[in-house]
DNA sequence: TTAAATAATGCAATCGATTGCGTTAACAAT
DNA sequence: ATTGTTAACGCAATCGATTGCATTATTTAA
């Protein structure tokens, strides 16, 4: 029924040679005559031979193969970044086994034992680990395979290789902007501040508070799924507050559009009234109406910083103990959302 | 440097029994007794042993492995569609390797030369190629790996396992749709011809005039990448056309979008001067001003369909020599940017 | 108690490619 | 002609898990 599979002793047994030899001309070992290695390369076409992975994955302890943990894969900043790594890895000979952790720990680390058990020479993840350190890479780090951390890190960052932005900063920037304009009810809309990207962008809205002298106010911060639902909940919400907040930070865009729709769906002026901000630079927001001031997220460039950081370690026999962090750049990009001229 | 692997041999010498029952014990054979069973267990546990799926699968040829082409994985819709795989693959005890192909028929034919190597056990393609029967995938019938075709199939489909969407009777639709408000000169945008789905969806806007007894102008059709930038370029053509057009179908939200954007920009009124309708249910499609009219297109089951259909033939030992044909329900989704009245 | 039946485990080959080391062949040097 | 060098290739072990076919231990039946 099933084709036998064609391998290197077929060749070998074809022209009599030995498997030895074969193995050899069909990677261009020098001490195979160009003769030879001619007749080899031929039948091999000729057979239909294809080199069977596994076997040398095993005896050669290199598989080729990096393993990706991302919390899901469908948004437009991950797809962006796994869609950098698929091209820079696949350039360096290497390709991708992608999971989805959906935001569950017990998942990555199933996900993280899985990746072990196929040999991959390397991880990245975007950890949805809300733990300190996340123990279930510790399998990775005794065996010396490298793992690189990117957006969502580790708390303990530092000991680890990561590829994130300054997301206190870009929050920063964020707030800061808002109260440039006068406002002073600004209201954060969030993720779960256990993750270290939101942890920081909290820090970084505290932060501007604090420098522009406004107290800071914990009700004016939600944490929530920042999906879709959760951004027409937290409009609904909104309209029940009074005062209304004059000003909102919402740490993404999907979330930050679908706010500002409801929210001007109620009569609501944007930017009049309420002045709103994203994050990620998702490629509507530049065409939603008012068009969404927001900072860009350098999603393609972080997945091939991350792959090329990984690929870096796999080289150099490292032995750095401590982590490398490669913090990219972002940017604040003023819109029609937000109504401030430039500066 | 490195430590060792820890095999099944380890666990054996450690507790003096053969890696015979090591292996068996670790997958609950039944003729291993439950104390050696237990013992084993944990002895696996505390050297901390992780079972290595390359000999695994060398040895019984079952990787659990499905590899996936895509053009790109960074569009709302592929990333949907890798999503919903990736969760039913991981559902099934399964993992992917994902490779793109950038719609280069030669990088496609290399990726699945990887992919045979690497010896996954079922292949999806949503294939770039635009001969009628692509040739690249000849060793994956040869050895009876199931293949199934999504979104992107051949041009002699019904050979294949396929998942797509009726897109013939879509583009019906939505052109029928613009017809129906009595439009007469509709423009239609759309991607590269050879490619099946635009072939289909222009066979399906060329029998919705003909059936409206409007005339065929080759005129009116635009072939383009589709992309932002093919968006702007489009609007700007338009912008010259005398009379502009009264309604454009557009193959793409994305396209869609930035179209009816810079022709708002040039004054144009969207719907009342120019009716636009576009292809995906994009999430922003909603949100636009006006909110976009277009086809929904069911990604993230058509991801979980194709699994499922995969893992189906893999399962029964299938000698059906045609292929399997799923077509998935799409929906017209009349908003904002065609100004008729439901019906 | 002993044969028969069953349960538990071990032996050794196998999957396919790789590679250190040993052989053989071919040619050059003396 | 003999030895020394290279060049070209083969042998056989190895990577780690699996499994058909023994073999041994344990029960059960008689």
């Amino acid at each position: 029924m099933y084709k036998k599979e064609i391998t290197i002793y077929d060749i070998a047994a074809a022209l009599n040679v030995s498997a030895a030899t074969v193995s050899r001309a069909l990677k261009d070992h020098p001490a195979i005559s160009k003769k030879t290695r001619g007749k080899i390369r031929e039948k091999a076409l000729e057979m239909g031979y294809q080199t069977n992975a596994l076997a040398s994955s095993l005896r050669t302890s290199k598989s080729y193969t990096l393993g990706v943990i991302v919390p899901r894969l469908n948004s437009n900043f991950m797809s962006t970044v796994l869609a950098g790594m698929e091209k820079a890895a696949s350039d360096a000979g290497y390709h991708l086994i992608i999971m989805q952790s959906f935001e569950s720990e017990i998942k990555e680390k199933e996900n993280a034992q899985l990746l072990f058990s196929h040999r991959v020479d390397g991880l990245m993840v975007s950890t949805t680990s809300t733990s300190p350190e996340p123990a279930h890479f510790k399998p990775f780090f005794a065996k010396n395979i490298p793992v690189v951390f990117f957006d969502r890190i580790p708390q303990k960052y530092n000991q680890y290789n990561c590829v994130t932005i300054d997301n206190r900063e870009a929050a920063w920037q964020a707030t800061r902007h808002l109260l440039d304009t006068g406002k002073t009810r600004v209201l954060h809309i969030t993720g779960n501040t256990g993750i270290q990207v939101y942890k920081q962008r909290l820090e970084g809205y505290k932060a501007a508070l604090s420098e522009a002298n406004k107290p800071f106010d914990h009700q004016m911060v939600w944490e929530t799924g920042l999906s879709v639902e959760d951004g027409e909940i937290s409009a609904k919400r909104i309209m029940t507050m009074k005062p209304l907040p004059d000003a909102i930070f919402v740490a993404n865009d999907t979330c930050a559009i679908t706010i500002m729709h409801h929210l001007q769906k109620n009569g609501i002026k944007i930017p009049e009234q309420i002045e709103i901000t994203g994050f990620n630079n998702d490629p509507f927001s530049e065409f939603s109406k008012p068009s969404l001031t927001t900072i860009n997220y350098p999603g393609e460039e972080m997945g091939i910083k991350t792959v090329n950081l990984i690929i870096d370690k796999l080289n150099t026999k490292h032995i750095e103990p401590k982590g490398k962090q490669i913090v990219l750049k972002f940017g604040l990009l003023i819109r029609e959302s937000t109504n401030q001229a430039a500066k």
